[in-house]
DNA sequence: TGAACGTATGATTAATCGTTCATATGAAGG
DNA sequence: CCTTCATATGAACGATTAATCATACGTTCA
């Protein structure tokens, strides 16, 4: 018994499968490792608490508790999706005494909040 | 005591409000609703079964069967995701005798996917 | 109509994830 | 230095969610 066999018949114990389609798939797709960090990357949108962070660093930076003012928030919530928005590099940080202000740190941020509200309002 | 300073004070006890960067965001960034329900829409892609699926999508219609062979997962996990994702209007079927083909229902769906793709290889 | 097959659904479990409280860090000013 | 203030961090709890198993549904064909 060949392996692709084995594998078929352990996901699934049909036949249907169009195999011609299926190796097209295979070889357009992006591979698996870029499908997983595609998966992270739009993670940190899936999120209304990071989302509005975002929409509200897109008009320009803010400091931490202009977000906690701003979204309604307490203090520590805000500073751990931060957290996780800077170690994914979507944001950046500059410091000014005892104030860190955020901002965006791509404009490709931008552009994904933008396709993705076009996309709302079709 | 005005009402903004009490739910100032609720949120972060401190006095750090940079109330015209603040006002401005307010007004410039999308409303709550809108910012909820992108967070919703982007949910769909930070899961990589569901990624995966979309990427999959994306080379053309594909059966059930043909997803889990191509994604090496069960037909259960495989059809509860593209349950979520037709509830969404993200995917469309397409019945033809026993077999049910999926695709993607908007070419906003495959949009997306490239901005993703497009900033991880930066 | 009854068997076979592709797909959908329900309940359960396991793991992930966001908020919260309490507390720590680190810079500025007297 | 010692206090104040803006922010960060850690632990714990609660909620969400995806995979799994078992089973039901609906179409086709003999």
């Amino acid at each position: 018994m060949e392996p692709e066999a084995l594998a078929e018949a352990d996901v699934c114990f049909t036949r249907c499968i169009h195999r011609d389609a299926v190796q097209a798939a295979r070889q357009e797709m992006a591979d698996p490792v870029a499908i997983a960090q595609l998966a992270d990357f739009y993670k940190l949108f899936g999120d209304s608490t990071r989302i509005g962070i975002l929409a509200a660093l897109s008009t320009g930076e803010l400091c931490v508790c202009d977000l906690c003012f701003l979204l309604n928030m307490k203090q520590p919530a805000v500073s751990h999706q931060l957290r996780i928005l800077k170690q994914a590099r979507v944001v950046q940080t500059r410091r000014d005494g005892k104030v860190i202000y955020y901002s965006l740190s791509d404009d490709h941020i931008r552009k994904v909040l933008s396709v993705g509200l076009e996309h709302l309002q079709e």
